[in-house]
DNA sequence: TTGAAAGCGCTAACAG
DNA sequence: CTGTTAGCGCTTTCAA
């Protein structure tokens, strides 16, 4: 691999004349920029981005962390982050948690000022000690959450409105044996989206039912359908479901179906995220959308920002959510 | 930020002593171990990566290119390679390619050694020239297609054989008239599934009728709506189709059901790709389902071979697939 | 305008 | 076992 040295040689020049014509610096003469480009050229010299960012204190990536990107809305909203990160020359690093304490602090805590000029981060269990102890002491935002008190930056949406939102609409169509799935101690999220919900039931009068919660640990279909399934055979049968995320929806629907409940007729179901398939299943689902590009952009503004030196309070910012109201809950087919 | 210097300082002794305590080398006297390890604490030390991946000519990097993070498919298959990574220290940068020409060879070329030690890259568009111009210097695998004839390792599955048998049972369970959704000709996979369709009709004595043959440009759940809707008001209604990729089916099979058709007792719908929502969707759906796990795995340990200086030939893996036969072509439900 | 030289933080010879 | 020192490739004073 050419070097800056290897250019200046063959040029017949200093290091600094070449570093001056790649980096597109100060007047050079004609004539040395001619014999540079043509070293240039000669030596394929492609510049050691490791060894310049040393010089210059920065490292051209910012990270990451999610809890899976298998799951559609960390997919979409991760291919949202890099699209907004290339027009600020970043590169984009991804790490996984599983939602989980423990990854997310060590995560936390190997992120260091050398690896990544900032990170996105959108955990799920971390606490507010986790951030004072492993604090990377690089530009971070929090994405998703916030129910931590920690002077970070955060973009999100108004997860207590939009899931009292959620909820209403089913109690607007008539329904009133409303249960929900995907309640989680652990989960930032989740903790959020019970409290609309109980807003929701509250302001309607209606009684909260504790047989009508069900917990689930991950939040894929599997999860959605297990958790489904066991309310109904159970005998706690709902007319309503609020779902803490898409996935799970769609396995509850599933799950729903294959007892022999039709949705919306017999049970009505709400999900999280409006992840595009949300809008082509059968029936396609009632659900949250956040507003995905909006929330990637934004996140990575915030760490430009403070990249550039931007100081102050932290930044708290909503971003607007709807809610797409689809067959599950209106059964337009 | 602490130094090794600072930290050697602070400890009484010098650079070299810490470096080894650090890295764990050579015996250090159990008395200035101490030492150093109180003045590692006491700092809060964290090392450089830069400066020790400019030593060391590593960078900690893998980059992963794909088309688009917000398909599932490419969501599930990079969350595979992240963890695979890890096991080897290194971490995985994404970019994304929209899988056309120009992006897989802007962000080919910007792939230089000093960013990463090595990338995965899943081509659509890219071209062999492309590759013998643009070749980044470092250990490079293909994920999935290998249309083209260059000398790079290459991991995948048999399309054409996986396209062959997915038609061939829509063939064995009765279906005659066998659209397919999702032909590109300046798409690898596209192309190679195309063969394995015509391989299958041909195999079965079916005849070959070009306008059951639906184009995709992209390969969402829209296109795949879109391409079965063009289908069934132009009049060429198909017993059977075969799509592309999950997304496309899922579309086609909500377009079939606007338009009043029973998927699978009308039509037969096929997918590629397997991705967690097709076990899950009414009906479910039936998929070629690649080993994810063992592709992304297998990528990593190709890099990782190379990187450390593995010569040879280039290897070309496959990959074990399975045909899932699910609900939307033999109806149990 | 250009060259020489220092130094980013780290590792690896090479002495001691 | 430990210290000194020379770079990795680049940018950036500081002089010339």
């Amino acid at each position: 691999m050419a070097t800056l040295k290897d250019v200046a040689l063959l040029a017949g020049v200093s290091v600094k004349t070449v570093s001056n014509v790649v980096n597109g610096y100060s007047f050079v003469k004609p004539e040395n920029e001619r014999r540079v480009r043509e070293a240039l050229a000669a030596t394929g010299y492609q510049p050691n981005l490791g060894a310049r960012n040393l010089r210059r204190g920065r490292t051209g990536f910012i990270a990451l962390m999610v809890p899976e990107l298998s799951i559609p809305y960390f997919g979409e909203l991760a291919g949202g982050v890099i699209t907004a990160a290339h027009e600020h020359d970043w590169s984009v690093l991804i790490e996984q948690t599983q939602g989980q304490r423990d990854p997310e602090r060590t995560t936390l805590a190997s992120l260091g000022p050398h690896m990544v000029d900032g990170a996105i981060i959108s955990p799920e269990a971390l606490e507010k000690d986790d951030f004072t102890r492993h604090a990377p002491g690089i530009p971070l935002v929090m994405l998703g959450e916030h129910a931590l008190d920690v002077p970070i930056d955060h973009v999100g949406i108004d997860n207590v409105l939009a899931a009292r939102t959620a909820v209403r609409h089913l109690i607007e169509t008539g329904r009133r044996r409303i249960a929900v799935i995907g309640q989680n101690p652990t989960r930032g999220t989740a903790t959020q989206r019970m409290a609309g919900y109980r807003e929701a039931l509250a302001e309607a009068g209606l009684p909260q039912s504790p047989e009508l919660i069900a917990p689930a640990n991950r939040y894929h279909h599997k999860d959605g359908a297990e958790a489904m399934a066991q309310l109904l055979t159970q005998g706690h049968v709902p007319d309503a479901v609020f779902c803490f995320n898409d996935m799970l929806a769609h396995g509850a629907v599933r799950a729903a179906a294959e007892h022999g409940y039709v949705v919306p007729r017999d049970i009505a179901i709400v999900g999280f995220d409006n992840t595009e398939h949300s809008a082509y299943s059968l029936p396609s689902l009632t659900t949250i959308a956040p507003d995905k590009t909006a929330l990637a952009q934004t996140a990575v503004d915030l760490i430009r920002d403070r990249a550039n030196g931007g100081a102050g309070e932290p930044k708290d910012i909503q971003i607007p959510f709807t809610l797409k109201i689809r067959e599950s809950t209106v059964g337009a087919r």
